[in-house]
DNA sequence: ATAAACATGTAACATGTTACATGATTAT
DNA sequence: ATAATCATGTAACATGTTACATGTTTAT
């Protein structure tokens, strides 16, 4: 009997793989790969991450890996088991936890009163920012053909980043235009 | 001549602890109060961060600590320094580069196609999240009266909750009765 | 009396990033 | 030829949380 380490607790990290591998099975690179171009704007990955996991999951049993050298070079192609797999729904039915948020912008933004002239700017690049990542996430969109639930948190993506985009424009507006704003 | 590290590189926390003595001098628990009450929602800071930090600070020239007891109760205030002044100034002035978020809804909705049932109680459940935020941002409005770009930014808080939790019933109705949707 | 709030700090642990190291294959 | 991409990994460092340890003062 081979002792399967089932109730270690998992870092919602491994939940990031263990979901990526009930789509299809993949390498840790082709994990990164993904990983940059979905859950990176809300759960973000390293390869310093992302190979010690697998690892670790291989070693809880919750995947496998299977050899498949393209040519000299190597490459382990991971899949969920079933204890995986029963992981997997396991932690989508409990009830989410962790929300962290570290916001740079708002963060000068709030302390601006020790250089008001300043706060003009900070809304500005804090605007630009979001613009930014509008762009590459509607690329995504187009280039990535995401569908069913990767399509709706794109979306929530693109949504949220024209709200915040839109807010800092209307919080420069209000500091041209002082007071009037309720 | 007393060595300063002034070019010391400063953490975004170092500079929570700065903005918040440029409003008035305090000890480490006020500052941790005050973080609580305040830049928590985008930048949280822990006792094991804060005392080490204003360690560090105090070492590098950036802030002063008097000792100020209450009784035989040891308590030490701490205030800006000229340079600690400039070096806040300074980084109000560049631009703003951290923004992460890690949303463990978001996630979990992501993963839905492999426990598709679940999709709605999440849903539910990050709603239920930012209404609790926005109660206790309304909360801190109310018993906390701030003013200026504090209240610009606890104003930025309630509204971009209000937004997640509408998108969160939007996307639940959505599932509801699909499809027709665009 | 005793619980809550004030006050400071450390140690162990968990998490995460960056740079480095190495090499193969494919596209230009 | 050579640059980009595929592919795997580690080590050093940075950041941050939690639990623990200690003691005082104030409010109930």
């Amino acid at each position: 009997m081979i002792y399967l380490a089932l109730d270690m607790d998992l870092a919602a990290t491994a939940y990031v793989i263990l979901g990526l591998l009930s789509w299809r099975p993949m390498s840790g690179y082709d994990v990164k790969g993904l990983v940059d171009q979905s859950t990176r704007f809300f759960w973000a990955a390293s390869y310093g991450q992302i190979y010690p996991e697998l690892r670790r999951l291989s070693d809880a049993g919750l995947i496998e890996g299977e050899e498949r050298p393209q040519g000299k070079r190597r490459r382990t192609v991971y899949s969920l088991t079933r204890e995986g797999r029963a992981r997997l729904r396991e932690w989508l039915d409990a009830e989410p936890e962790v929300y962290e948020l570290r916001d740079e912008g708002l963060l000068k933004l709030f302390f601006a009163s020790a250089s008001p002239a300043t706060a003009a700017s900070t809304l500005e690049a804090k605007r630009r920012a979001h613009e930014q990542t509008i762009e590459r996430l509607r690329e995504i969109e187009a280039t990535g053909k995401p569908e069913g639930f990767a399509l709706i948190v794109l979306r929530y993506g693109i949504e949220m980043n024209e709200w915040m985009a839109d807010w800092c424009a209307r919080a420069a507006a209000d500091l041209d235009a002082p007071e009037r704003a309720a």
